[in-house]
RNA sequence: GGCCCAUUCGUCUAUCGGUUAGGACGCAAGAUUUUCAUUCUUGAAAGAGGAGUUCGAUUCUCCUAUGGGCUACCA
């Protein structure tokens, strides 16, 4: 049977997302997009204690900025809506009960406070606590209890939860996309919280099982942290008799620190100067700042590009990809198995062969405010030319105005290892002359200035190097920078015979 | 501790029983260039260990080791 492929990205609004979980989203994305299905975007908020403002926008603005593109979610509506989980509070119960109903899950009215007692004992006596079918039977719940002295403590005001009631010695047969047939026995596992009273809401459990099951899921794509609960999940279905149109299932691996171990984590972020989350975010409540991608100048493109080459390639030597190719391309076959360690060179790489190929009006636009911050005189197409020619040995935009500072403030000193490197012997003569014939040209284009410099420099069979960079030096103050040519052209005529006066004055006095 | 998942160059990875184990990042060397960067070429660099299965294992099975995840009235 064919079901229409509809996925969702369900993430809980509990702080920002971090790459791992954008990672998440975008194979759910490219998945659908790939088999021309539905990508759904549900906000699981069903914590209210570790609910943080800020954080739901955050992940829509961090899709936005991305690409990715939800066709059902908060936004945008569907026919599935509402997408956020405690807006839909009321339909959980019906279905919680439904499975006490049929004996698939139980009342059970123990404290927290009695629970944890409990845990403290048997972890004092080296074992570890579980709810499961040994200790239910002895607890406060509806499988002990008179159903008169059940009735009696709800309408008491008693808090209870529902518990799914896991069954004994059971092996559950699953089957997971990327990591192939698994097998759990049921005994390793404990009846978990479904439902509580304490503040109405369903947990993570029955809320996901139930929402994918109302909103038509055909695939669950997640995190590897999910994979104890797939039995779990498989059970709920079958108790709830959905086994039929229950959800495929993959589980992705996690993404590494750089070095050392573990998964990673925030403080990586911080502690190695690379971003762990998509865009800036500011803690509600501490008021930090942290660094995202999207502020330290990276192109969404290359950083998505990046992302899904962690723990995905196609089997080809493609490296850069559009997102139209990796939808054309994406499978979950492809995904790998184990966890992939993060690279921040990697991601810088990807970045720079984005600048590359970048057009120059674009990346003009970019830097024009730059040079203004800078203090710096520029229109936009100045901005655009010193772009097309500066953009191949920049990473990010940011890189700019220490590429081309120059341009827009004379040197004021003299770098010292490249004056005492060339501004020797015969070249401040030579530079002498190459203002004379500068001076001679009309029309100051790079080609035209190119043409005579060199064309005079190879007539006379001079020394290449040690004009070209004794010229560079006056012009620029320093030794390394992009084509003088293409620098003369920009500084224009005037500007550039006025700092070769001006380093001619300064370094003959010097030397 | 228990359960589950994983394991190819430092890192991301290709290989779907027979390969000189390929590519990319990073690193090193060289070429090009007016410098630097780009670009190009080359190089060093890997199948965790041990048993099997097989004519033949990186590839299949088991054990061990290591890494990771889960073990909440969190997701």
């Amino acid at each position: 049977m064919e079901r229409k492929v509809r996925v969702r990205f369900a993430p809980s609004p509990t702080g920002p997302l971090h790459i791992g979980g954008v990672r998440t989203a975008l194979y759910n994305y490219l998945f659908a997009r790939h088999h021309g299905g539905d990508f759904i975007l549900r906000i699981e908020d069903t914590d209210s204690q570790r609910f943080v403002p800020g954080a739901e926008q955050y992940i829509i603005d961090s899709l936005k900025w991305c690409g990715i593109e939800v066709d059902e979610g908060i936004e945008q509506g569907g026919p599935h809506a509402p997408y956020r989980q405690s807006e839909r509070k009321e339909i959980y119960l019906k279905y919680a009960l439904q499975l006490v109903e049929s004996g698939n899950a139980y009342y059970a009215f123990d404290t927290p406070e009695e629970l944890n007692a409990l845990r403290e004992k048997a972890e004092k006596s080296g074992n570890t606590f579980a709810y499961n079918a040994k200790i239910r039977e002895q607890l406060n719940t509806s499988l002990r209890l008179s159903p008169e002295e059940v009735k009696a403590r709800i309408e008491r005001g008693d808090q209870w939860v529902i518990r799914f009631k896991m069954p004994e010695n059971e092996e559950v047969h699953m089957h997971d996309l990327i990591r192939g047939d698994v097998t759990i026995n049921t005994s390793t596992l404990d009846d978990k919280v479904l439902y509580k009273s304490a503040d109405s809401l369903p947990t993570y459990h029955l809320a996901n099982i139930v929402d994918d099951h109302l909103m038509e899921i055909s695939h669950v794509i997640r995190g590897e942290e999910w994979l104890p609960s797939l039995p779990l999940h498989y059970l709920l279905y079958r108790a709830f008799g959905w086994s039929d149109t229950q959800p495929e299932f993959a589980h992705l691996p996690l993404l590494l620190k750089p070095t050392g171990q573990g998964k990673l984590s925030k403080r990586d972020g911080d502690k190695m100067g690379f971003p762990v989350f998509p865009l800036e975010w500011k803690s509600p409540e501490t008021g930090e700042i942290t660094h995202g991608y999207r502020e330290d100048g990276y192109f969404p493109e290359a950083f998505i590009n990046m992302l899904a080459l962690l723990g995905w390639n196609p089997g080809t030597e493609q490296e850069i990809f559009s997102m139209d190719e990796l939808i054309a391309n994406f499978s979950l076959e492809k995904v790998g198995k184990s966890g992939a360690r993060f690279s921040p060179d990697k991601a810088k790489w990807f970045n720079a062969q984005y600048m590359h190929h970048r057009n120059d009006e674009e990346l003009g636009a970019l830097f024009l405010p730059i040079i203004h911050a800078h203090g710096g005189k520029a229109c936009i197409f100045l901005a655009t030319k010193i772009a097309s020619f500066i953009k191949t040995r920049a990473t990010f935009v940011s890189d700019f105005w220490g590429l081309s500072y120059f341009i827009f403030n004379a040197p004021t000193e003299y770098e010292q290892k490249t004056v005492d490197k060339y501004w020797k012997g015969d070249n401040p003569g030579y530079v002498a002359q190459v203002r004379e014939l500068l001076a001679g040209i009309g029309d100051f284009t790079k080609e035209n200035t190119e043409k005579t410099v060199l064309g005079w420099i190879t007539d006379n069979g001079l020394p290449m190097g040690q004009v070209m960079n004794a010229f560079r030096v006056a012009v620029i103050g320093v030794g390394k920078g992009p084509d003088m040519f293409d620098i003369c052209e920009v500084i224009g005529k005037e500007e550039t015979l006025r700092r070769i006066d001006r380093a001619m004055e300064v370094l003959n006095k010097q030397s």
